[in-house]
DNA sequence: CTGCTATTAGTAGCAGGTATTAAAAGCAGG
DNA sequence: CCTGCTTTTAATACCTGCTACTAATAGCAG
């Protein structure tokens, strides 16, 4: 884990790519994760023009909040639903029309299997869960409008290992089923805890 | 505009409906809103359990973050770089940030699945394919920037069903294997093929 | 007038900053 | 080696938008 310290040019571009797939870092959370001193931090955020965090926080918000009216769920991959983690949870994904073959309103695979797999990871309570292996079977064809309702449950768990099955229904009919082996990664060591 | 003062009861619920549709309201601004002192306000929230205005935007921004992204199709199937038609193909895929978990730079599975679909359905002879089943199995996890290469192969056919393997290597290194079941459905009467 | 709720006021303290000034550390060239 | 420059760290005052607490007032009902 003891890497040479970084030079400004090399922490100012993991400074980037850091907060932009975590925004919610304090200026001491990123001092300490660079191991340098937080005014360190805050010269380089002046340089790169980022902003405090409650600042990130927010933008992200309205960004969102404005976008919720503008974005249409059919773009989303699933909207959960319902999560108990570690146990069961359900997501809703209508596929529009960009989800389905050019030629008929047939949405395409990938799509029911992404919310399915997404649904699986997203039950697992653990940073990052990965998926390992997948037996999944197309029942019935779907179609652009669909209401696709997803229902995941965990069959067993061992260690970071878990076994789930997905079914995926139109109002009462199941049109896939799905079982996913799915891999809980949770890298603490990669984070600092100091909370108190 | 001189309305007369609202009662508790009804300030509660303008309160609650105000901050829904903008929740980053500071407490000064919804006192000076409702025409009351900032310490009223404040015991509304306490009593209403409304989060201050930073948690707010936090709490929203968190949820946006962790929705599930939306899928730009095009992008999530990588390049088609090879077909023979009915025995085998290649694609590739450049998995980007917005592809990977926050955390890490680990690459969804679904995108890995998607790609593998994708190629397994575009080398059947058909307008239509579908896919009726699936076996995969990730072997490696997948980074931002990876090169994913993925190779598929008729194994049998069989009237209009085909059996499809495809490996997706990085460099030589094989990251995800899966198995297809691909319904071919040329129902040329309904579609009058008109792809260029 | 008494008692109660609702409201307002005031103070201390906190998180996560900005802004500024200044000292120290690292290193590079003459 | 010393001089200059960049980089880093330190220290301090101040800011916003709060929490948490204590206490004083206003309004009204019995």
């Amino acid at each position: 884990m003891s890497e040479r310290k970084l030079s400004k040019k090399e922490r100012h571009e993991a400074l980037l790519s850091t907060i932009e797939n975590d925004p919610f870092k304090t200026d001491q959370e990123l001092a300490n994760l660079f191991a340098v001193s937080i005014q360190t931090i805050r010269l380089d955020r002046m340089e790169l023009r980022i902003p405090e965090v409650r600042k990130r926080a927010r933008d992200l918000a309205k960004e969102a909040y404005s976008k919720v009216k503008s974005i249409p769920k059919e773009d989303m991959i699933g909207e959960l639903i319902e999560v108990n983690l570690n146990q069961n949870g359900k997501s809703v994904l209508v596929p529009g029309l960009e989800m389905a073959f050019q030629e008929g309103g047939v949405t395409r695979g990938h799509y029911i299997f992404a919310q399915a797999n997404s649904l699986a990871i997203a039950i697992v309570d653990s940073n990052i869960a990965l998926t390992g292996l997948s037996h999944i079977k197309y029942l019935k064809p779907v179609h652009t409008g669909d209401r696709l309702v997803a229902k995941a449950h965990v069959v067993r768990s061992k260690n970071h290992r878990f076994l789930i099955r997905v079914y995926t229904y139109i109002c009462d009919e199941l049109v896939f089923k799905g079982k996913f082996i799915i891999f809980a990664m949770d890298n603490h060591k990669l984070i600092q805890n100091h909370e108190n």
